[in-house]
DNA sequence: CTCGTTTACCTACAGGGTGTAGGTTTGGGT
DNA sequence: ACCCAAACCTACACCCTGTAGGTAAACGAG
């Protein structure tokens, strides 16, 4: 009997290509086991299980995320950055929703701190470069941008904006627009 | 041997229970039926089956979120309206984790249409009774609101904000500060 | 108050996922 | 050519889902 070769990496690669594919909550050591055309006991000796599995997912959406990211912003500045960074998550999420559904589980802090969490940071508060935001008020403006972006595209997905008029597609351009408005008039909005 | 005397609604009301307390996805058939002092075949009686279980848990919290932003806003208008239906979420999102993120889960068109929805709908539309927002441009802006209070809420529940300074309580305001201030100077931020 | 019907709950079982123990094969290094 | 690490296997125990069919409690009718 050949051998498949597996690596960690490999396997994961199987699983979140399952994600995408069948949904994140068809992703199981079992299934991934039979997408590699191997038993599912071999897999164990790869991971440490199907929270390992699901967390190795989890890291590689968010380092794919950000390197699209980072990608988009990059030779752009103001508004034109703001849009291609929140663009680039919106086709990240429509081109990989089991992925892009991984990316929401927690991590330990551990994980959260030595993978790509920080470039997402970095990433995002580079954008607040085009703009007066004033330093101390970054870390509010980085957390309102991600919650926004999330929140949009997580709601969209679960087809939440399904079932009123007009398409998800429409009002995504008034939330990028939105969220440049409240950049540029950012001094004001916290004067009341 | 005693009857528990189960009825659909007292198994959704464990699940949700066993929800907030271990997480949603502790909850399952057997778990419930642990609960509830049941062999798990006796679940099956009463519901179709775990996704039936966990649908109904979600209409359950999208009902008591209705409810609860309903009390919020009742009385109020402007901004006062729109923190304290911002803060129902909170408040309920800490006070039932569970039931939050069984909200999230995907409905058919069907049971959202029936449901909790368009009592959301209706919510949060009546908040922007309070600003000069264009009638034409109410569902962008319900989505906007939608999005980035879910999105807070469930970046907040993952931890995300745990691994950056200021606690997310800090940024809270903020958050809702910002949606003031955009929903204040709508027309503009749509003039570009 | 007994009797029959309904139905709440049961046991038993099949099927699939997780995870471990321990055996066998394969391939690279010496 | 051989050896050893590792990749992969079979076999098993355990839990969750869901179905089939049985037992017994409640409840209304006479």
């Amino acid at each position: 009997m050949p051998r498949a070769g597996l690596t960690p990496d490999l396997i994961v690669l199987a699983a979140a290509t399952l994600a995408d594919r069948d949904g994140l909550d068809r992703v199981t050591v079992s299934a991934v086991a039979r997408l590699v055309g191997v038993k599912p006991a071999s897999v164990y000796a790869h991971l440490e299980g199907a929270d390992d599995l699901l967390r190795r997912v989890t890291q590689l959406a968010l380092e794919e995320m950000a390197d699209r990211a980072a990608d988009a912003v990059a030779g752009r500045s103001g508004r034109d950055a703001l849009a291609a960074w929140a663009q680039a998550f919106r086709t990240y999420a429509f081109a990989h929703p089991g992925r892009y559904a991984a990316s929401h589980r927690p991590l330990g802090r551990t994980e959260a701190l030595a993978g790509a969490g920080p470039r997402h940071t970095a990433l995002s508060t580079s954008i607040l470069r085009g703009y007066d935001v004033p330093e101390a008020d970054h870390v509010h403006a980085v957390r309102l941008l991600g919650a926004t972006i999330h929140g949009f595209l997580d709601l969209e997905a679960a087809g939440s904006f399904d079932h009123s008029a007009p398409p998800a597609a429409d009002s995504w351009p008034r939330v990028v627009d939105s969220l440049d408005a409240l950049l540029r008039t950012w001094p004001s909005s916290s004067a009341r």
